[in-house]
Order: C-alpha cells, then sequence, then structure tokens
DNA sequence: GGGCCTATGTATAATAT
DNA sequence: TATATTATACATAGGCC
C-alpha cells in the first residue's frame, strides 16, 4: 500500500492504433464491442435527428448483423430506389418482406381454419401469461409442444389485431 | 488580447436525454456530428477487424449519406444474397425468408438492449395482459394507440417465436 | 462467447465564428 | 451548414471470470 505506483486493478483504456488486429482471439472481443457500439450509436441517430438508417456488417466469422430503422429492407428499398418516400402505403405493402409475411399469414390461416383446438391454446397462452415475467423467460422456457400452441393462439391473436386495424383505417403497415 | 479574459469557460459537454431533438437547427448539427461520428465508428471497426460493412443514412432533410467497405453496393449485394461470396451456396437450404426473419430477430434483439422505448411497450403489453381477460376483451376495448403499441410489442415477439420454431427444427409450418 | 471492471481515450453538447 | 473550442459524458482496451 505504501508505493505510489502499486499495481493497479487493471491498465484502463490503452490507446491504439487503427489497423488490423492480427490475433484473431482479440479481433473478435473487439468486433463484438465495436459493433454494438455502432448500433448504438445508429440507433441515438435515428431516435435524435428523427431519421432513417440501415446498417449491414459481416463479422470476421463471416456471420451478418444487421440494424434498420424502421427496417433494414425498408432502408435498403430506399436507397436503391433512390427515394425517400418511406411511409408510401402502397410501396411498403408491395415490399418482398410484406409480401412475405401475408402470403405465410394466410398459409396460417389455413391452418387455423382446420384447428379445432383454440379454446384449449387460449387456455393454455392464459395460464403462460400468468406466470410471471412471460415476456422475458417464458419463450425460452417453453417446450417445443407448449410452443406450437403458443405460436398457434398468437396467430389467432394476431388475426384479431389485423381485423381491428383495418377498422381503424391505420396508415402506417406496423404488422404484416 | 483581451481573449484571454473573454474565455469563458464552455458549460462542456452537457448529458442529454436519447429522443427527438425538437429544435431544427439543433438537429442538423446533431445530425452532422453523429453522422461523421458514425461513419468514422465504422471505418474504425472495418480497419481493426478486417471486415465489410455498409451504412445508409437519410438526413432530416432526406439527402442520402452512404458508408461502404469496401463498397456500399458490394455489401448490399452481399446481403441480399443472404451469403458472402467466400461462401458456399449450402446455407442457401434455408428460406430467404427465415434468414430474413433471423436478422430481424438479431436487430431486435440488439434494439432491445439499447432502447428503453421497447422496455416500455412491453410493461404496456403487460399491463394489458394482467388487466383480466384480456384474451376475449382487451382488444375491442383497446384505443388505437394501445392497439398500435401492443402490434409493435406482438410483432417483435413473433420475431422471437419464429427464432425458437428454427431452433426446434419443428416439422409443421404452423408458424412462418 | 458473454459479463463485469477500471482507467483512460475519444466523442460530443453547447457555444461562437 | 461546417469548423473550432472546451469541458465533460461516454466508449472501450485490457483484464478477469
Amino acid at each position: 500500500m505504501d508505493m505510489v505506483n502499486q499495481r493497479k486493478k487493471n491498465m484502463g483504456r490503452q490507446k491504439i492504433e487503427i489497423k488490423k488486429v492480427e490475433k484473431d482471439s482479440n479481433k473478435l472481443v473487439t468486433f463484438s464491442k465495436r459493433r454494438q457500439g455502432l448500433f448504438r450509436k445508429a440507433s441515438e441517430l435515428c431516435v435524435l435527428c428523427d431519421v432513417h438508417a440501415a446498417i449491414i456488417v459481416f463479422s470476421p466469422g463471416d456471420k451478418l448483423y444487421c440494424f434498420g430503422q424502421p427496417d433494414t429492407n425498408v432502408v435498403l428499398n430506399s436507397y436503391i430506389k433512390g427515394t425517400t418516400e418511406f411511409e408510401d402505403s402502397k410501396s411498403a405493402e408491395n415490399s418482398p418482406t410484406c409480401k412475405d409475411y401475408n402470403r405465410q399469414y394466410e398459409e396460417a390461416q389455413k391452418m387455423l381454419e382446420t384447428e379445432k383446438k383454440k379454446l384449449e391454446d387460449v387456455q393454455n397462452l392464459a395460464k403462460i401469461f400468468n406466470k410471471g415475467d412471460w415476456w422475458n423467460d417464458s419463450i425460452d422456457d417453453m417446450s417445443s409442444d407448449q410452443l406450437e400452441q403458443f405460436m398457434v393462439s398468437i396467430y389467432e391473436l394476431r388475426r384479431k389485431l389485423v381485423e381491428r386495424a383495418d377498422e381503424l383505417v391505420m396508415k402506417q403497415s406496423v404488422m404484416p
């Protein structure tokens, strides 16, 4: 304790040169931390300035990471088209992503028509919801069967929501 | 000269809340600075980790700014193909749709880490769920705003569900 | 990899030019 | 709108689990 130069707990942040990190393990750590930071900055920019943005990054392991406000594909479409008409409901409807969603939604609906377990599903769902911090924890804890039933239930709810949305003539396609 | 005495100390950097800057002039300055910072961070990430990345941002005045390493379009093409040029086509067995969903899920996860807004959504959702016989009654009683928020929340949940479904390798496509 | 920690490097809010 | 300044808030390198 007497030494002024007593070794501190760690070295603190060091200045680094901006050049390729050669050591793979360090590179991974740096990528992970800085990618997070980059996305956070982008998020802040979008909120503060009320603008749209998208980021696409491939990790050293070639895994794809992306950020998008309001959505990566929407921003990319705007970029490709060279237009900024984000909220054009017609083009939003026609975006591939929404199409996919709608198609899959219709398929799911078909299946639902032949399902007779709806009531059971609802009951199971209610149980799950009532068990506490379901939003953060339940999904991960669910068994395969539970999950399946839960998904069916969500789809039913979704249909109801879409109906309501139609009634309200909501302008933006918040949901597919 | 008297500049020395005149040099009133600045307030220095102030803490700000991450929410929309209302004053247009400030918003512009903030955008300009933060956009530069964002691009610099991206550049550093690319050099340090030897990776490819692209950023697309629209300014408050709808002007397009983009960053790309090695080139915006190259990275976008990689994204659209859903594969890097260094990968073989084996990964193509996964449907593009699922990939899209997974990407969006990852996005959502990252955003959740940094955005308090989403937490608010969840809290609101929890309130709605906890108010009783929500399944049968709540939807019809919800205000337009409530409904919208609810739909956004469900949409996020849906992403999470898709991710889980993928993990479980479910045979039937109950959900997309 | 995912978190946590601390010391320190860096980004940036407010301001003025 | 970009740039310069300054004081501070925030991000992060290097460690350690």
